[in-house]
DNA sequence: AATGAATGAGATTTCATTCAT
DNA sequence: AATGAATGAAATCTCATTCAT
């Protein structure tokens, strides 16, 4: 596989926060910094408060509970809860993003993205399932579906249909085959959330199996010959 | 793939509305239907109404206002939206069960199987217009975690493991197949949903594709060499 | 104190209920019996939800699920729920004036008749709060103050002013004798309940004490003179 | 009765309104004086709108209906109309306590000083037009036993008890003594108020007569003889 | 009479957003 | 920018009462 098909087109990351900017920052940039620590805590806040209650049952009040801002602050940050969300989203992707590029850039082979890339998903589930802490007792115990994780689904789904431009996989219908793809890794991934340890090398491999393989038939039998 | 193996052995269907008339009672029946008539008009409007505006847009009152009913005629059978939700779901995947069953029955081999289901279950999701309880992953906020689901969850994990007996796949995850199968339906469904026309027969051809040419790939890469 | 100074005037008690009828009535009466029965399971009920949860907190169905009969037919009994409170204290006033009544029969002196009445309502009040079973954790466990409870008080009351004829007590303004009887009477009830053992006797003559010598010393300096 | 004796020595007033104000801190303090002031607006219209309703009939809406503020500020300050009964009680306990207190270190004798604090009760019960917290047992469901409401009977309990030292007074029973006594001013004032012009000083002498009678009365007749 | 589901007015309560300080 | 109380529209939910069976 060729790297240039590996590497997304977009934009370079514009890394809007610099959240992690390092102590003893010029004096200037102070207020820069807080500006961009209190945009980041809110986030960081509405990650954990919305995977533990959902978006929908969770108030903006829940949400800024979590830092040490006051509930007319957020508005400073973000026009609505819906701004919030949409943020939250772009937050998710931009933190996936890098990742999932490293794993294309590092790629020599369409298995070994692949690989790379399924085993990067199943560490951020699991990071984010820990990062949730305790799940609201009414939601299954197992289900990351949080605005965040479908912001990288999406990111997912996008390098897959974009690495179809492979030649055995021309004839695939490349949004079913994104789909499946994305089916595949969030059910099993549930199901590894489920087991006592979640092991990120097996689903991994599992999953890297069905996707090859079932690439192999599928370009074998295409849909629309 | 023998009929009898394809039935499982389990608890036959719980008759699934108001089985408990008294014979020959006919103005209790009358009741009792009228009550079933209800809940299913709610759940009927819930689905129209949940695959509308979303889950979490949807207030109840959208949904009753979806019946001839009185405002609080519904808290005669839901508690809560949450409630209906997981009602939906449940009802969806009750409905459907007899139908994977049907297929179940039917099928002589495991391809004629997975294409019998996977077919009935697009038809069954377009006749139901986007159930939010069989499809919508993105719609609801979470997989309500109903005895029905489980129970259609088993049927297919039980129908897999039986096919798993065969040589070719000993060695593979059938908790993590059953759940891959379901991720692509699920997503694939969802994606043909979105398109102008949905083509049944495409999108079966496409999973069966995949999910048959996956498990010849899984057995022969087994997970734990 | 002369006898008929301490009987009340008014009309003889219909007894409107016949509630406890012995059992074997003719089968004519079976009906009636029934529909008496089932009036006063109402007003037992209503007794006890009432003094557990408080007239307005409890609805109609609270009453109604501590009997035997549907909802429904509250209304074949009560035209409303406030005729079910006026009801409650009719039979909370009918329940006592008998035993109030035989006091002043009985009394051959006011400080007999006020030492009866007393004793009678001290042992109504212990009994009403036994009746009660567990109070609501909010209450003050000792505030007996239902609608039953304030019919009693007005009985009482009637009989405190009408026995006022008494040749020392003439210049006493008896309607704020009466409440301050009935003040006595309330308080001193209210902490007896609060201790370990309530004291019936103690309590008793306790008041008994404070009215006779108060109305004395009414009776010698009085308001309006 | 000297003044020491009467000045109880427990802790000083806890400062009733908004006392946390930071010095000199005139921005913050405009907020605190805000929202005491609201705080208060709640009380007075509750104040009001349950006397004129009483607390049963009234709702949350007919009381903020009686301030400026909009529905959902009530619940900034109050959890329920409970807690804002609880409240309103607590609030007229509080505000009557420094006038008790002040009869007490004006009183020289116990006649003295149960003539003060009786005219005080009833001018305070006059100029609050019936405060549901002090006088209405029969308009709120239950007396709401709050840190102020117990304080006050402490006070009445306290100054009696010291008058017990006294040598005709010691069989007498110090806590039904002064429940005792409550309830007179209690019920007579509620009865005071239903007269056309409420006579306080009519009220007071007869009070003031039954109370030291009664007390003479008690101690020539002790409970436990 | 008895039943119990349906009714719908209205009560309670929440919460995204605004705004004075 | 930060604050947090106020706002009020809108949601949830209750419940006295009715009514078809």
């Amino acid at each position: 596989m060729a790297d240039e098909a590996l590497i997304l087109a977009d934009a370079p990351e514009p890394d809007p926060a610099g959240a992690d900017a390092a102590p003893g920052d010029a004096a200037a940039g102070k207020r820069e910094r807080s500006k961009a620590a209190n945009r980041q805590a809110i986030l960081d806040a509405a990650r954990r408060v919305f995977s533990q209650l959902g978006y929908e049952a969770a108030s903006v009040r829940d949400v800024i509970r979590g830092t040490d801002l006051a509930s007319g602050t957020f508005y400073n940050y973000f026009k609505s809860k819906e701004e919030l969300l949409e943020a939250l989203q772009d937050d998710g992707a931009r933190r996936f993003r890098p990742i999932l590029r490293a794993e294309m850039a590092r790629a020599t082979t369409f298995e070994d993205f692949v690989t790379g890339a399924l085993s990067a998903y199943f560490r951020f589930v699991v990071a984010e399932q820990n990062d949730a802490g305790v799940v609201a007792a009414h939601q299954a115990p197992w289900h990351a579906d949080t605005p965040e994780m479908r912001a990288v689904f999406q990111e997912v789904r996008g390098a897959i249909a974009h690495t179809l431009g492979d030649a055995r996989a021309r004839s695939i219908d490349a949004d079913y085959f994104a789909a499946a793809c994305i089916g595949i890794a969030r059910e099993v991934g549930a199901r590894m959330l489920a087991r006592p340890n979640p092991d990120i090398d097996g689903a991994t491999k599992f999953c890297v199996a069905m996707i090859l393989s079932g690439m192999d038939g599928l370009s074998k039998a295409p849909s629309t010959p």
